[in-house]
DNA sequence: TATGAATGAGTCTTCATTCAT
DNA sequence: AATGAATGAAGACTCATTCAT
């Protein structure tokens, strides 16, 4: 029967659909993909578990279609930010801002990141998926610094120092939270050396 | 019946237990956890199955003693370096060195990394120990740090910031390999960067 | 709730279940009857899945009318034969004739053979078709030969005789094809041979 | 892990091994193979599902082992027969004694038949082994021929019309009983016939 | 101690059939 | 009459763990 997986067209079927995905994301990111089956998804999802195989070609597509849905929240809430707003004299303002989108913005848990991190490497898929987001944030970073007359050497390298920067420091405050680190005073010193990056 | 598991005396039976936990971490590492099966560590390891439930709990004892073995190895390989070579008037030396171990020092593919990583999360005993392990290089860096004269507000969230620089870079070199990215220029861009943190 | 099938009067519905019917035989001759799902026979049908259950009780159903409506075709092509064509001195001619009208009009694939007469015994319905189909076959062609002055002892056993051989040869023409077999030499003896049971 | 079937060693596993075999060919034969499943399988070999998946691939493994072991008893029993008995002038002896053989020695039932030939040629495997037995019983039986002075044009495709008439001959008294033939009859019929063909 | 055979619960996936619209 | 979404039981297969020897 080879390609057999329906994209529903009445809404109430599209409703289910993005139940499953939403079910079959979260309940991944929470326990993990291998401790999540089939059968607890659909039943999250208010379905049977028949219906999970006319819409989606097994677990691991649910699961990629989750990335897809909500990979970019979860994982490059920056490039929600309006570039525009980037200007070299208010650059340690716009910094400021893009680090709060980012720790207001996640949405699943710790256990998300790491787990969905995990499936990286040992899968093309995904590490497609952050690869091409890496580099779209990179380069579109890139052009928007340009614009604005941030003119140095090895540009790209500096920007990918930074991003770098920058979510280590959001990771950190969104999931670790040691309780003898001072987050305000890390964040004040994450963004003056970021601007010392480009001076 | 509990508690059955035997610590081995003879030589024999010690060289045994090493074996599978060589065996068991190094395949959870190359295939991660749920991809690698008892049967295929006590094959590697050159063991019965049966045995294997004579030495460890289960088979998640396992990968927690190769954990224990080699995680310094692996996820902290700065722990080795001579800290008291840290001079304040060497420091620019000192981190290129230290970046230079860790590179050198990745035994395992980029796969166990994310593998095991992933793992902190879903079981309190990873989790404690790459909290405490972060801690201990934190806290030991900082202590050198003063030692050596460099005081300066904040210390601890400046070595924090530091470490995750150069985990960042590392990781990036060993491995992503972007390949419109130029290394060099990146190493010295953070080791410049790190510096200026601590003037 | 028994009984709740249909016989269509409709023009239009009785060429959907006519559809059906070829659509599912086809199918199931094709690749076997629990390699055809329903859902692939509507498709083919070009109806929905649903409407299948208003004419045919179960999937089964679908095939035993098929086999109804093409087995004759398949399975008993001589039957076809203008059997008054039959004669004592052209006896020779009329079973070359016979044979090659069975080649030549073999339908359906070498697989819908096998895979229908493997249904012969799981199923009394399909089992009573060949069962009555090789009988009537059988004693049609005696009475043909009776009528011919073919008059012999144990007539019925010859004629038997005579069409397994046929089969034999059909088949093996059609379907086998050993490449070191002259088949016209084959054809010859089994002609000759036929022509001597009658002596 | 790829190849992980094991040939057990132990005496007791190797019978255990045997009754799956048996078990599993038994029931395919009786009730079709997609009427099997593994559990019943299991059940019948007394053994647990798992172990079967020890011993062999997959169900389709079990099958195959059983038509190996017992496909020439089924479908070749004159393959036993000890061919230097061949002599011209008993000619008519022997196949008789051919015949009684094989009508004797058919282990399985009706089903087994018809469901195993439905298979040869939806799989690669089941075709081949018909194949070339077929072609071994026809050449073997070709020598004995020439060499016991059977010396005629187109040997072989006598033969293989022979055997073909034996075959149809032994399943119609074996499985078929129509109850108006006279089986005894058409014995005599066959013999003679076959007999005229080497003539 | 050690082996490797054995267990059986658990998992993904399919598909005939029914149901809401 | 018709659609196609939905159901859920059933099946093949895996694997951590235990047991007989």
């Amino acid at each position: 029967m080879e390609e057999n997986i329906r994209m529903p067209r009445q809404k109430r079927a599209i409703e289910k659909r993005e139940k499953i995905i939403d079910a079959g994301f979260t309940l991944i990111c929470q326990n993990g993909y291998y401790n999540t089956n089939t059968a607890e998804i659909a039943k999250t999802a208010g379905v049977s578990t028949g219906i999970v195989y006319q819409y989606f070609k097994d677990k691991y597509d649910i699961f990629l279609e989750g990335l897809e849905k909500y990979g970019d929240e979860i994982f490059f809430p920056m490039l929600k930010i309006d570039l525009n707003s980037f200007k070299k004299d208010t650059f340690e303002n716009t910094l400021r801002n893009m680090i709060n989108i980012y720790i207001n913005d996640h949405k699943l848990s710790k256990t998300a990141h790491e787990e969905i991190t995990s499936m990286i490497h040992s899968n093309k898929d995904v590490a497609d998926y952050f690869y091409k987001r890496e580099m779209l944030m990179t380069e579109t970073l890139v052009d928007i610094f340009l614009k604005n007359g941030f003119n140095s050497n090895h540009l790209i390298e500096k920007v990918h120092v930074m991003l770098g920067m920058i979510d280590n420091l959001c990771h950190e405050v969104i999931y670790h939270q040691h309780d003898n680190m001072d987050y305000n005073a890390m964040t004040d010193i994450v963004i003056t050396n970021i601007t010392s990056l480009f001076e």
